[in-house]
Formats: structure tokens, C-alpha cells, sequence
DNA sequence: AAATGACCCTGGCCGC
DNA sequence: TGCGGCCAGGGTCATT
């Protein structure tokens, strides 16, 4: 469910929460939300106990809050790493709040500034996680993400690509990976190691606005057609964040529980049968990988290499 | 070696 | 009202 604008005003919204404070207490309700967590539950509470959180970063749709150091003389630094698959939520409550619904994990905090805070992890459909895991340096020596200057990033998230609104991402090797790839240019955006934050929502609405059909061979789009899908992906990106994400039900939601505005604002993404708003023929709905694809058949024309 | 599909899980909605 | 089938924002792993 989460994409990149709404990881975004996640992690931004926990930031002046959790920056600086101090872990009081863990309490994990269902191990299932540790899939990613290299120890057992007792291990991930332990570990985690009286540390203190540096920041809140992100990269695509992953995000950690990077941890003070333990031992000071340790050079090995660790973060809390939390994916929200299709249904998660971290949610800041008061200090013994009523459990949520599909409560899985909850940090108790306390901020030298705002007192105590906790900190819930739920999540529906349990593929979310959440996992302490260590940094290692970036290749590139750019920051790990967005939120944090350090140049680390936790060794499970090192494999993902940078996102499109990340001041070091490349262009130029983007363009160059779509000439290497033998699939269709809706996969390629959905695949995280190439670029990251976009999922099945603002895919759609990206080939959408760059006129571009989801089945298009990658390696068949012009330079001057990549620049473009690029701009619209920045574009859809930033006009979702602004708007505080996408919200189709109660799954997603902001750290206070909010919906997002941005479901308005979509063009072809869930609007099957509906008429597209440039030139009125219906959105079509084309199944894809366990998924669907929505887009114009007539603003979005199939073509092939050559 | 890269590119697919199955799978993890819960719940809402639709048609019968 | 009940129940089966289908669908949903994602990532990983096994298989070709």
C-alpha cells in the first residue's frame, strides 16, 4: 500500500517525535512483525531498551531510525529498519494507550523535550516488519537517505536503488538500465533495485501522464521519452506528498491516524471504466503480475522495439 | 544471469 | 445471512 509519499509523511511525521529520544520499554505482540529481525523477539527487545534514537530516514519505501552507539569504543552502528508492506502503520499515541487493532509492536519513548510518546506498529496483513539491523557505509558516500546526512544505510535496505526525489539519484544510470532490460516498462518501475518508492499506484499514474502503455519493452523508450516518464514520476511523487499521500480505506493513514487527500487527484489508478480525464474513453484494467494495470488505450499507445 | 510467478496474510466486497 | 471467490498500496525466494 505505501509508496514513497506516504512512507514519507510517515517518517516525517515521527522525526520531531522520536528524534533524540530514548527507548523505555519494547512490547512485541506478534513475531510475525519481526520476519526481518535477525534474533528472537527478547533479542530485538533487548537490544533495543534504553537506546537512543538519532533520526528518522528514508529511502524509497523503506525506513530506520538510526541508533545512538551502545559502546562508544564499538565502530558498528545499527538502526531500527521498518518496511510497511501493504497494510502497516506506525502511529504515535500517548503513554498506555488502548492497544490498536492489528497491533504488533509498540515502542514506549521518552523525549527530553515532549515527554513520553509511544510509538505503534500495526499492520493488517502482517507484511510489514520491523528489524534492528547494521549500517554500512554507502557506496556512493551521498547520505543514506532522506532525514539523515550520515552516508549509511542498514545492509538490508543497501540493495535498494536511490528514489527518484533523492538529490543523488542518477538519471543517467536509469536511462542506461532501461537499455539493459528485457521487460516492459511498467516492471522495471516497480522494481526497487532500479528505482525505488514507486508501487502499482503511481506507476500507473506516471505512465499515465507520460503517455506512456505499461507494456512498452523499456529498452524501446527514447531518451526524450525516459526524461519524461522521469519528470511525471517526480511530478506525481511530490504532488501525492503534498497532498499527504493516497488513502483508500483506513489502512493508510499518517502518524496521528490521518487519511491523505491524493485518491482525488488520480487519474487512471483504480478508475477502471471510468473515462480518462484527457481525452474520455474508459480506463482499462489489464491483470500484471498478481496485480493490475490501469491506463488509456488511447492516450497510451502499445509500441513495440524498433 | 535475468526474468517471471508463487507465496506470505487479513479482510472487504460482490454475487449467488 | 452465509459462503465462496476475487481483490488489495509489497518484497522475497524459487524456478525457468
Amino acid at each position: 500500500m505505501p509508496e514513497l509519499p506516504e512512507v514519507e509523511v510517515v517518517r516525517a511525521g515521527l522525526a520531531p517525535a522520536v528524534t533524540g529520544a530514548t527507548v523505555l520499554g519494547v512490547t512485541v505482540f506478534d513475531e510475525r512483525a519481526l520476519t526481518r529481525h535477525p534474533g528472537s523477539a527478547l533479542d530485538f527487545e533487548a537490544a533495543l531498551t534504553g537506546r537512543r534514537i538519532r533520526a528518522s530516514v528514508r529511502r524509497g519505501k523503506f525506513l530506520w531510525l538510526p541508533l545512538e552507539p551502545e559502546d562508544p569504543a564499538d565502530p558498528a552502528e545499527h538502526a531500527v529498519v521498518g518496511h510497511l508492506g501493504m497494510s502497516g502503520q506506525l502511529l504515535l499515541r500517548t503513554p498506555g494507550a488502548a492497544p490498536e487493532r492489528h497491533e504488533r509492536v509498540r515502542l514506549d519513548l521518552a523525549h527530553p523535550v515532549h515527554g513520553e510518546v509511544a510509538v505503534v506498529f500495526a499492520d493488517q496483513r502482517t507484511f510489514g516488519s520491523l528489524a534492528i539491523d547494521e549500517l554500512v557505509p554507502t557506496p556512493d558516500a551521498a547520505p543514506g537517505g532522506c532525514g539523515g546526512e550520515e552516508a549509511s544505510i542498514p545492509r538490508q535496505v543497501a540493495h535498494i536503488a536511490r528514489d527518484p526525489l533523492d538529490p543523488a539519484f542518477s538519471d543517467a544510470r536509469f536511462r542506461t538500465a532501461l537499455v539493459r532490460k528485457d521487460s516492459a516498462i511498467k516492471r522495471v518501475l516497480l522494481d526497487q533495485t532500479v528505482i525505488s518508492g514507486v508501487g502499482n499506484i503511481y506507476a500507473d499514474e506516471s505512465l499515465w501522464a507520460a503517455r506512456i502503455h505499461p507494456e512498452t519493452p523499456a529498452r524501446a523508450l527514447s531518451t526524450r521519452a525516459v526524461n519524461r516518464l522521469l519528470g511525471e514520476v517526480r511530478h506525481v511523487l511530490d504532488k501525492a506528498l503534498a497532498e499527504g499521500g493516497t488513502s483508500f480505506d483506513a489502512q493508510y493513514v499518517n502518524v496521528n491516524g490521518q487519511a491523505g487527500y491524493f485518491a482525488h487527484s488520480l487519474n487512471a489508478y483504480g478508475r477502471t471504466g471510468e473515462p480518462c480525464p484527457r481525452c474520455g474513453r474508459p480506463i482499462v484494467r489489464v491483470p500484471f503480475t498478481n496485480r493490475s494495470s490501469h491506463f488509456c488505450a488511447h492516450c497510451q499507445r502499445r509500441r513495440s522495439l524498433g
